[in-house]
DNA sequence: AGCACCGTCATCAAACCTTCATGGAACCGT
DNA sequence: ACGGTTCCATGAAGGTTTGATGACGGTGCT
C-alpha cells in the first residue's frame, strides 16, 4: 500500500536480460517496477519503501533467495509481503514447494509472462482485499477520527485533546521527521506564540499516555531535528 | 508525485473574483491551476486526476468544504492529500483546527498572497512533491531526508546530527571531491569558525558509523585535496 | 471547590562537538 | 634508498548543546 497510484513490484534477480523482460511486461500491464541486484539491496530497497509484492529469484550472488526469504519473515513489517519465487527447472520442486521459505508461491523458470502475471495479479487481489477504514494507524496503534478514540493493541487509550491533535498529526505523516516549529505550526496553529519546547513536553505526555508497560515507544527522537512517529529500529 | 513539471493546487471555491485573484498569483509562482466551484465538481477532477494540493473553502454551496474534506480522508488515494482550509474570520478558529476535519493547515479570510504562498510550498515540501528529492542513495547506502534514516545493506545506522548533513552533502555530489573548506562552508555553513581539522574527525566518525566488519570504505580521501564519497577501487 | 489540562521553567544526564597531541603513512628531493 | 617533511588517522579531554523529566502556577469547566 505504498503508492495510491500503480501497484509496486520489486524483482530481484540477478540476470539482466531477464530483468529487462520482466520489467518491460510488467510496467506494460500498468505496474510500477524497481529491481535489486543482490539480497543486500533488496534489503535496503524494502527497509526504505517496502513493495506491494516481491519477485524472488531462488539462486542469487551474495544472499540466496531463500535467506532472504526467512529474513524479511522474521520482520513484522514485512511478515505478510507477498513473495514470489523464481525457480530453474531443475531445482527440486517439491523441495521448493515443501521447505518453509514463506514464499506465498513460486513460478519454475522459463515461463510464460502471461502465467506470472496471473499469479501476481491473483497475489495482489488477496493482499489487497483487506484494505483500512477511514481511520489512521500505524504499527498497532490506530485513531478513529470520528468517535475521537484511539486504540493500542485493542486497549483505549485516553489522550489530552491536544495529544490527540498531535497524535493525529503525527499518523497523518508517519516516518516523517518534523521540528518543533513544524508540529507547532500544524498542530497548534500558525499565529499562536508557544514555546517550542512545549512540543517536548507534550511529546513526553503522548508517549507516556500510548506507551504500556511492554510496549516499545513510537515516537522517535531525532537530536537536532525534532520528532517523528517511527520505531527506532525499522526492521521491527 | 504525480507530475514531474509543475505542482498541481486545485482551488474549490464559488466566490469567483476570489479565483481569478488566486489562480492569477498561484500561475505566476509557476504553479498549474485548476478550480472546481462546487464539492461534486471537486470531487471528480480530484478522481479523474489528483492534484498536489487542494485550496478548499470551508463553506460551499452544495457540499461543504468539511464534508468534501472528511470524504476524501475516506478514500486511501486522498488520504494525504495535502488540503488547505480557507475560513472567513468569523467562524471559530479553534473549532477549524480542533474539529477533525484532516486538513493540514487554514488561512482566514482575508489573507495576504504571501502567506497563503507561503504556506502552500512548506505543505508540498511536507508532501515531497516540491523539487526536494527523495531518498539520496550511493552503492549500498541510502539516506531519507524526510525521516532522517540512514539504512546500509538493510541495516538501519545512526549518525550525529552532523555526521548526518556530511552524509547528505556528499551523496548530493557522489565522486567529488572536496577541501576541508568545501565541505566546512557546506555543511557548518559560511561564517562559522571551526579549524579545518575538525573535518578529519568527523569524517572519521562517519566512516566508523557507516562501515561494517566486511563493508567497504564509501569514503575516499585524496590526500592534499580533501575528501571524496567514492570507492577506492574504480574496478566497479 | 475540584478536576483536567496547558504552558513554562529548572535540573540532570546523555549525546555531541571541537580541539589537541601523538603516531604513522605518503611524498619529496637528494 | 634515505632522511626529512607534509599530511592524515586516531584516541582522548573538556566544554557545550540538547532532550527527558518533574514540578509549578494558571485557566476554564463542572
Amino acid at each position: 500500500m505504498s503508492d495510491t497510484s500503480k501497484p509496486y513490484v520489486l524483482i530481484v534477480e540477478d540476470e539482466a536480460p531477464l530483468v529487462t523482460l520482466l520489467r518491460y511486461n510488467l510496467e506494460k500491464q500498468g505496474f510500477r517496477v524497481e529491481d535489486a541486484g543482490d539480497g543486500g539491496e533488496a534489503l535496503t530497497r524494502i527497509t526504505e519503501a517496502p513493495p506491494d509484492l516481491l519477485l524472488l529469484d531462488w539462486m542469487l550472488p551474495t544472499m540466496s533467495g531463500i535467506e532472504l526469504c526467512r529474513q524479511l519473515r522474521r520482520r513484522p513489517a514485512t511478515r505478510t509481503l507477498p513473495i514470489i519465487m523464481l525457480t530453474a527447472r531443475a531445482e527440486d520442486q517439491d523441495a521448493v514447494r515443501g521447505l518453509d521459505t514463506g514464499a506465498d508461491d513460486y513460478i519454475t523458470k522459463p515461463f510464460s509472462t502471461e502465467a506470472l502475471i496471473a499469479r501476481i495479479r491473483a497475489l495482489l487481489r488477496r493482499a489487497g482485499a483487506l484494505p483500512q477504514k477511514n481511520k489512521l494507524n500505524f504499527h498497532d496503534i490506530s485513531l478513529d477520527p470520528a468517535s475521537h478514540r484511539v486504540l493500542r493493541n485493542g486497549r483505549s487509550l485516553h489522550l489530552g485533546p491536544t495529544e490527540f491533535r498531535l497524535l493525529e498529526f503525527f499518523l497523518r505523516h508517519p516516518k516523517r521527521v518534523f521540528s518543533r516549529e513544524d508540529v507547532l505550526n500544524a498542530v497548534w496553529g500558525r499565529d499562536i506564540h508557544v514555546e517550542p519546547r512545549t512540543v517536548d513536553v507534550h511529546i513526553r505526555r503522548l508517549r507516556k499516555a500510548i506507551n504500556g508497560p511492554d510496549e516499545i515507544d513510537i515516537v522517535r527522537t531525532v537530536r537536532a531535528a525534532g520528532y517523528a512517529l517511527d520505531l527506532e529500529d525499522p526492521a521491527f
